[in-house]
DNA sequence: GTATCAATTGAGATTGATAATCAATATCAA
DNA sequence: TTGATATTGATTATCAATCTCAATTGATAC
């Protein structure tokens, strides 16, 4: 039984809401995916083995697995929310690839320690943040050369 | 005649398109605005001068001066594009409070350059980053203190 | 196990932003 | 001034996000 399980059912049990099948489904299928899921690409992939949940479960599970710190979202720039796993990875940010949409996770310490850094000289209590870099990722650019 | 008309009467002939009175008139009240405005944001503006002028004029008109180099898009988190003026400003990030929804621009040359330097790591050519910091301004953490 | 009751579900409807359509109109080069 | 062409505004379409509500289910007490 995966961490995220446990972490769920206590959330449930401390908010009073209930474990349901379908919520157990869709952790299963949500903790099966690598890339970051829509709530409609995690709908579609569940609809095959699970033909009677519904959309809304799906949106409104998603919404619960954030608030419970086991999906985290992420904004791709295109205009639709994304959830990635939040529980055993660390924070990171994103280069995205204008051609092929690929995405490479980062992390720079320097960089975070900046951001601390330029936040305390504007009185700033930082929280949380997002960095995206967008480009051209090293596949395409050498396949661009050819 | 601020700068930005000629950069748009040039882009309109460039292209091949026309300078109208309703694109004279967003784009005065677009540069009179200091906020990121949305397409909701311009388009309740100038309904109070120009009534005739409509929603999806607006909307096209705002996306024209993108391309135009005028406007900027940004994304401020919430699910709905907002402009800033391009010409004469900088690049720079936001952090944004999330009591009060004020944001504050700001610049630093180290977090670019480090931010090259592990894309040159990564084969990755950067062509525009977003990076949002998002937090409690030191107004809204003052009043908590009270 | 069963009763109880609030939480949950799924279908469908709604909202809100964005974008396409199209007939009427405006712009601008010649 | 004119004709070719771009633009406009109203309307409609699209799509993700979200709400509604009656029917159902899970957790808990008995």
């Amino acid at each position: 039984m995966p961490k995220e399980v446990e972490i769920l059912t206590d959330f449930l049990k401390e908010k009073n809401l209930k474990l349901t099948s379908q919520r157990r489904t869709i952790l299963e299928a949500f903790l099966k995916t690598e890339k970051h899921v829509s709530v409609d690409d995690l709908y579609d992939i569940i609809r095959k083995n699970s033909p009677d949940i519904g959309h809304a479960t799906v949106f409104r599970t998603l919404r619960l697995f954030r608030n419970a710190d086991i999906a985290k979202e992420v904004d791709l720039g295109d205009k639709r929310t994304r959830y990635e796993h939040k529980y055993g990875h660390n924070h990171h940010d994103h280069l995205i690839c204008v051609q092929c949409g690929k995405f490479i996770e980062v992390l720079d310490e320097e960089i975070e320690k900046l951001q601390d850094k330029f936040c305390k000289r504007a009185g700033f209590l930082p929280q949380r943040h997002k960095m995206e870099i967008f480009g051209i990722c090293r596949q395409c650019r050498a396949k661009e050369k050819r």
